[in-house]
DNA sequence: CGTAACATGTAACGCGTTACATGATTGG
DNA sequence: CCAATCATGTAACGCGTTACATGTTACG
């Protein structure tokens, strides 16, 4: 049987405790969405896909007046997603318009070219901030929560210092650097 | 104008040269490949609508009796590569597939776990060799080139130190981790 | 002589986002 | 009472990959 990753992501979350899509997003949001989204136009389509497969099974959990629906993952399904996490990862990607620009910045004076560098270094502090701000809650979900998302946050921090580094390089008197044959 | 990202990669591409569609897709990939992917199946439609817009101008120069066309920048379309780098970066997105294991990995024994680990290192170190061996061409071609390749060097040379640090981590007499509360 | 590289394209498909629609409940 | 949050869904769209189709030329 072969599901989408973002089949995975779902199975996974609710691998822990029943949770309706609605929640499922929410825990999404606040964790694997720096390296893996998933926006409700997959879960609720994909819930009823994996549902019919049985991999899970909903039951109607109303808050009050308002329906509800959690789904909790079956056996076949949990056999499914440990099947998938003992395979080697295959994909990964990314997608850094910054570097792009960056790549190109020879058409531009090097102040402009430390105004991109500068850019994506403000958005990666933004971030880690924001990270640092989910420790105490990734902690109290287990030790793998707290490692990825320290994961994020040391790679945020290297990657913002590494936008100094090179701003720094950029502005200095050796630029641009002669080259060699 | 509202070009697609894929639109600036072209558009940078014939910027300092006029190139063949297949000539791109190569320049694309040994340079920009790692943040920024291009298919022929993006390529040529692409070149064909930025031609229609005027931003690229294609003419024959066959090589042989094989035809070819390439496209060279127009001054518009310099000018609108020039704007859009000028404009603060927006894209930037990762998806990390042994990352998302590695998060739901409390269902497995911490060796398991340490083989997503092992994978994701060693395909980062194989990364890291094979942009090594781009960085003497990198810097035939300049500066920015140059910068952006070893930026992604370090970039996989971290995430490989990061995963070989996690890996000692998870199999040491420390894990799991005692939460407290 | 065969195969790798050069060269151009398109159609089908998959995945994912955005925007929209609808409505209940909670808290200030 | 109003806004935010909870809750569920779908349709349209955009972007990109894969696979296919076709033919030439250089090189060993």
């Amino acid at each position: 049987m072969d599901l989408s990753p973002t089949a995975y992501v779902i199975l996974g979350m609710v691998s822990s405790e029943p949770r309706s899509g609605y929640e499922i997003k929410a825990a999404v949001d606040n964790s694997v969405r720096i390296f893996w989204a998933a926006s409700y136009g997959q879960i609720y389509p994909e819930l009823k896909r994996l549902s019919e497969a049985g991999l899970v099974e909903g039951s109607d959990v109303p808050r009050g007046e308002r329906k509800r629906t959690v789904y909790a993952i079956t056996e076949d399904g949990e056999a499914e997603l440990v099947a998938w996490l003992r395979q080697p990862p295959e994909t990964a990607e990314m997608r850094e318009e910054g570097l792009l620009k960056l790549f190109f910045s020879g058409l531009l004076p090097p102040e402009e070219a430390a105004t991109t560098l500068r850019s994506m270094r403000a958005h990666r502090l933004e971030l880690v901030a924001r990270l640092r701000e989910m420790e105490s809650e990734a902690s109290k979900k287990g030790p793998f929560s707290l490692m990825v998302l320290q994961g994020g946050i040391e790679y945020n921090e290297w990657f913002a210092d590494w936008c100094e580094r090179m701003e720094t390089r950029l502005l200095g008197p050796a630029w641009p650097p002669e080259r060699s044959k």
